[in-house]
DNA sequence: ACCTGAACACCGTTCAAGT
DNA sequence: ACCTGAACACCGTTCAAGT
């Protein structure tokens, strides 16, 4: 009766449009509701290709993801490299917050296979020894998706007002009693500049330099 | 007409019902519906003591942490201590693991503070620099909070049968092109007999390995 | 094979009414 | 002030029926 999509469904044509969906309104944006009218079709015609909401979710994210590896330039230098790859990873999470929430979820997504791969390689070529090499690889993943997973958090929560939010939180940690919070009410200063990609790329390094002692 | 609490509701009690169907059946067990069942009482009851379910997330979240910087034992040792803290709250989340979801999805909880002022604290004790000491602070809890929620998701996903899966996600890898994933390829070994809590505390070392370069 | 959309079994939240 | 529970406006998912 209405009007019926001329060409055919995919996996990928959905999958773009939930990613759509969620860049532009959020988690609570996607719903079967919203995709079927962007889509002009119904459930079945979804459920036909997709299994639930939850696969949706993880193929929209190994797509963010698998865009990221394969956009990002090799470079020769392992250490700089290594920087790289962390905030390309940043940067698509900080862009797709959505990506953050459903990786610390499902952490055992393939999309995550090449980012492993990646890391792993360039620690190889640090010459990290090979009984440190999996925790560091392992800890490095998990720092690089934690941290970009709240720092995307984060944002989703400030988009509004940042600047006004972040004033309010470190007013609260100036009024905290020094004498039983020396040090939230020191960092209270630095907590209204700071800047989050600074502040993870300077967790990287500091990631980089323990792993080099592990010589 | 029901059988009716005899004693008063607060907000405290409602935020321990909620905690234990939490642990019980995870975060799609906790509904009003369940809630008002253990509690005896209507909907209207506990939207008296609480705004939204994020709410009563964010108090529930908060109480756990609390409880955990309240029983974490004072060291001398600032390395050794923060390795205590650090465990302390990957421990915690490991049990309740919709502690980690919820701090991935607001990170600017008040029971937070108290995680600052302690591990920012024990870097001040270790000397660590002024100007490096917020990048240093921020990051490792990032990193503690970021690993343990990730761990705890993979926990509740393997909540069945920890070694099947692993040794199938292991047998994955294994089948990998070693050409194109050599490293993945021979991390497959390690992953079956990894252990999440060395891995994390092997972490948290090289992460103190690397704090102690900023001298 | 692929699609449609009414229907079902849930949610969180509200609010007039009770004590 | 505090509590009750029917009702409302949503969800994800199913499935008989269509092309």
């Amino acid at each position: 009766m209405a009007k019926r999509r001329a060409d055919g469904l995919s996996k990928e044509v959905i999958v773009q449009a939930a990613a759509a969906i969620l860049d532009d309104g959020g988690e609570a944006a996607l719903t079967f509701r919203a995709l079927t009218a962007r889509l002009s079709t119904g459930y079945g015609a979804i459920y036909h290709h997709v299994a639930n909401k939850s696969d949706l979710l993880a193929a929209a994210t190994d797509a963010v993801i698998a865009r990221v590896m394969a956009d990002a330039v090799v470079e020769d230098e392992p250490r700089e490299a290594l920087r790289t790859v962390s905030l390309g990873l940043f940067d698509a999470i900080d862009a797709h917050p959505w990506v953050g929430a459903q990786l610390s979820r499902e952490p055992w997504r393939p999309a995550l296979l090449e980012v492993y791969e990646r890391i792993g390689g360039l620690l190889v070529a640090l010459d990290v020894p090979e009984q440190a090499l999996f925790d560091a690889a392992g800890a490095l993943v998990n720092y690089v998706l934690g941290v970009a997973g709240q720092n995307a958090a984060n944002a989703r929560l400030l988009a509004t007002d940042r600047s006004a939010f972040l004033g309010d939180v470190a007013a609260q940690w100036a009024a905290l009693d020094p004498e039983r919070y020396p040090f939230v009410h020191r960092a209270a200063t630095q907590l209204r500049e700071h800047d989050d990609r600074e502040q993870f790329l300077a967790g990287v390094d500091i990631f980089l330099a323990g792993i080099a002692t592990l010589h």
